[in-house]
Parts: structure tokens; C-alpha cells; sequence
DNA sequence: GACAGTTTTAAACAAGTGTTTTAAACTTCT
DNA sequence: AGAAGTTTAAAACACTTGTTTAAAACTGTC
């Protein structure tokens, strides 16, 4: 008898989880076939059904199986300390927990590895909502906009009103998870743009550098 | 014999020209079912096929419709002159044009009337391409990042890199469109921000602010 | 008023996709 | 080895959506 290689002895189940996190996390949900899935994990087409019920059932899990590797710290390059989410570096200027905040959610934008996955299907889920929004703002997206904003107050001072703070958060997502949603624009716009580990620390340095200058700005002129 | 009202008696091709720029401009191509749009056109089902061929063809004519749209002054608040597109107001510091390029960029990002339907549909277009990408980038994409890049080069002056020029201009228009893109997850998170036109001017105001600081810092410092 | 061309209508068709079903294959335990 | 439960497999089903068809209604012309 032949002995199944090591990837067919993966549960069907896990190959599914991962297929459908790579998929998810490029195409989003609606966009997401589970026949590719399955395909992909060399799973029969009613195996998603079984192990998840359906098609939501196994987008939900895929949420929850990549939130545990977005805890994990950041392989992609060096400064992460392990265990903290994006932008909660202990004891840290609140310049730097900016930059800190900036990297870890632009490579999470951008990045092809699994603890990409969680951030696209955020970055996802904002333009493109689906039942499971809801939670996915309570439990991933508001935690994260609250740990933005309160870096962003700090920065701001006191004076500044609560929606200055919150429109600079925006100001700063924007900026980030714009390449991932538009991407297929960049490509066209600005080709020679690289996206290999160095150049995402050179455009997290960029996206850092504009947004602390703007915040410094906006502090120098109390445009509050 | 009943006198048909108006809004009947406009042809079924502008009518359905009127029905696809809105449910173009708020799904995008994919997600928008011409059986939506002959709905709201008070048409039949064939009359799509009849007058544009399919689907595509629509979207194609409504881009075009749009765009005879886009050249007009802006209706919806002072200061913009006729005839000029985004960010090309003549005899302007670079200062107020970039204001202008952000101010134009962003009425037409979140307004529901006929000038905003190009916008939303080239915002669509750069999260979720369709074959009419690479048409919409080279005739109303490339030409407004290219006058947005001309004027960022104008304000970082000669010695920023074109790399770094590109990416501001990036960082300048992903915060105008993040506020069509992703007003799903804004009005979970920040429920109170209003889209009248007085909040969108303040919307406008900062992100101009903010870019404008963001800028001068990178000067300020060298950060070229 | 009859005719030719145009437009609209209702229905059916075709393709893609999520889901269910039923049986076969496999695993585990005794 | 045999039985019970688990997993996989192939096919069919149901629904949505874009498209086509063929007849009906309409419009303008003579």
C-alpha cells in the first residue's frame, strides 16, 4: 500500500482552514468559491459542508483560526515584541508606538503569510461587510481603534477634540490598508513599487514619517 | 388615454442610464444584478440586452455618462471653478490646490448625485477591477494622480525622490477614498460622523490639513 | 387603416455556486 | 473479522444571475 505523503495525512479539516484562509484573505468572501477551496486543499466539494456546516460556517472559522496566529509576534522583521497586538508595545514613546502600530498593520495589509490573513479579511470586511462584520468590529477591528486612538491622544494633547482624534485615526488606516484594497490599482499606477519585506518597512517608514508629521502639524498650528 | 407622467415618458435608455450610475457607483460591477437596475428603471428585464448589448456594455455607457458629469463645476459648494477637474484650479498656491484636489476628490467620494458617480465607480474599480480597469486608469485615474503627484512635487520641491513623491500622493488620495470604501466599518465605529455637506467641507478641511502638516514635515526634515 | 421598423414584454435558457443526499470507503474498537 | 461510527465521494438539487428568444405592443409613414 502506498504511504499517503505528509500532506494528505494533513486532517482535511486543517487543509480546508488553510486553502480557505489564503482565498478569504485575497478574494473575500463573496468573491471565494468553496470548489476552489476544496480544489485547493484536495478536498471533495461537500467536505466544507461537513466539517462547517457551510460556506460561513467555515468563513467564521478561518477568523478564529487566523486570530490565533495574529497574536503571535511578527516574523517578517525584527522589533516586535511577541504577545502584543498591533501598537501596544509596553513602555514605548508614543512616537514610537505609532510606528510600532503603522508596521505591524501594514505588513498584515500586505503580507502573504498566515498572520496576514486576519488583517485582510478585516481590511476585507470593511468594504465589502458581510453578516459576520458585526463581531469582527467588537472583537478585532474597535479593540485595535481604540489602542490607534488613544496613541493619537496622547500625541494630540488633551486640547484636541474627540473627533479630530478619531478622523487622524482614520487618516492613518486609510494609509494602510489602502494597499491591500487597492492593489490592483497600484500595480498599474506605480509599478516599479516593491513588495518585499524591505520595501513594506520603507513604505511603513513613509506611512509613519506622514502621519506623525501630520499629527506634529496639526499640534503646532492647535488645529484642534 | 392616460397621459404617461415624466418620469415615464423619459426614454428607457436614459432612464436605465439613471438606475445603473447609482447601483453601479454604490456596488460596484460585480455586485450590482441588472435585474436591480430595471427595477428601479421601470423597465424589463431584456431591455439591458436590448439597448447596451449586456451587461458590460452598460457599464461601459454609464462610465461614459458619468464622466460627461465629472467636467462640470461642482454643485455642491463654493469655490470650485468650471471646467476643471480635480486639483487644476489655475493661478493657485500649491497649497490651495491641493486643497482643491482633496476637496473635489472627496465630494465626489461620498456625495450621492450624478458628479460622484465617476468617483465611486473608479473607487470600485481600484478594490474590485473589472476589464474597463486598464481603460478607466489610463483616461481618469492616471491623469488625476499624475496633476495630484505635480502638485506634491511643487511642495516637497526638487530634491524629494519620485518614489517619495508617489507615495504621498498615495497617502493623500487612500484617505479620500476610505471614506467610500469602508463607510461600512466608519458608521460602526464612529456613528456620529455626518456626511451633510458642512461635515464633509470639515472632512475635506482635514485631510487637507493633515496631508499639508504631513508634507511640510517631510521637508522640515529632509525626509526626502 | 395597413405596413415596416422599433421597442417592450414574458418566458425560458444557460452557467455558476451553495447545499443536500445517498452510498462508498475508511477507522476504531472489541 | 465484524460492527458502529466517522469521513469521503459523486451526483443531483435549488437558487441566483446574465442572456436569449419569440411574441406582443407600439410608433411613424404612406
Amino acid at each position: 500500500m502506498i504511504e499517503p505523503d505528509t500532506d494528505s495525512k494533513a486532517e482535511t479539516r486543517t487543509r480546508l482552514l488553510e486553502a480557505a484562509g489564503e482565498v478569504f484573505a485575497e478574494m473575500g468572501f463573496a468573491r471565494a468559491t468553496i470548489r476552489d477551496i476544496c480544489h485547493r486543499a484536495g478536498a471533495n466539494l461537500a467536505a466544507v459542508n461537513y466539517h462547517f456546516r457551510d460556506k460561513e460556517g467555515l468563513y467564521f472559522a478561518v477568523a478564529k483560526y487566523a486570530e490565533s496566529f495574529a497574536d503571535q509576534d511578527f516574523a517578517n522583521g525584527p522589533g516586535n515584541q511577541p504577545g502584543n497586538g498591533p501598537g501596544v508595545a509596553s513602555g514605548a514613546t508614543p512616537e514610537q508606538q505609532l510606528r510600532f502600530f503603522i508596521r505591524t498593520f501594514l505588513f498584515r495589509a500586505i503580507g502573504k503569510d498566515r498572520l496576514a490573513w486576519h488583517g485582510k479579511m478585516m481590511a476585507r470586511e470593511m468594504s465589502e461587510p458581510t453578516a459576520m462584520l458585526d463581531r469582527l468590529v467588537a472583537e478585532g477591528i474597535r479593540p485595535r481603534a481604540t489602542v490607534l486612538e488613544g496613541i493619537i491622544r496622547q500625541l494630540l494633547g488633551s486640547a484636541a477634540t474627540k473627533w479630530r482624534v478619531e478622523a487622524c485615526a482614520r487618516s492613518v488606516v486609510s494609509q494602510c490598508i489602502f494597499y491591500h484594497l487597492c492593489r490592483p490599482v497600484i500595480d498599474r499606477l506605480h509599478p516599479n513599487q516593491r513588495y518585499d519585506t524591505e520595501s513594506v518597512e520603507q513604505l511603513a517608514d513613509h506611512i509613519a514619517q506622514f502621519s506623525l508629521g501630520a499629527i506634529q502639524g496639526i499640534v503646532a498650528h492647535k488645529g484642534f
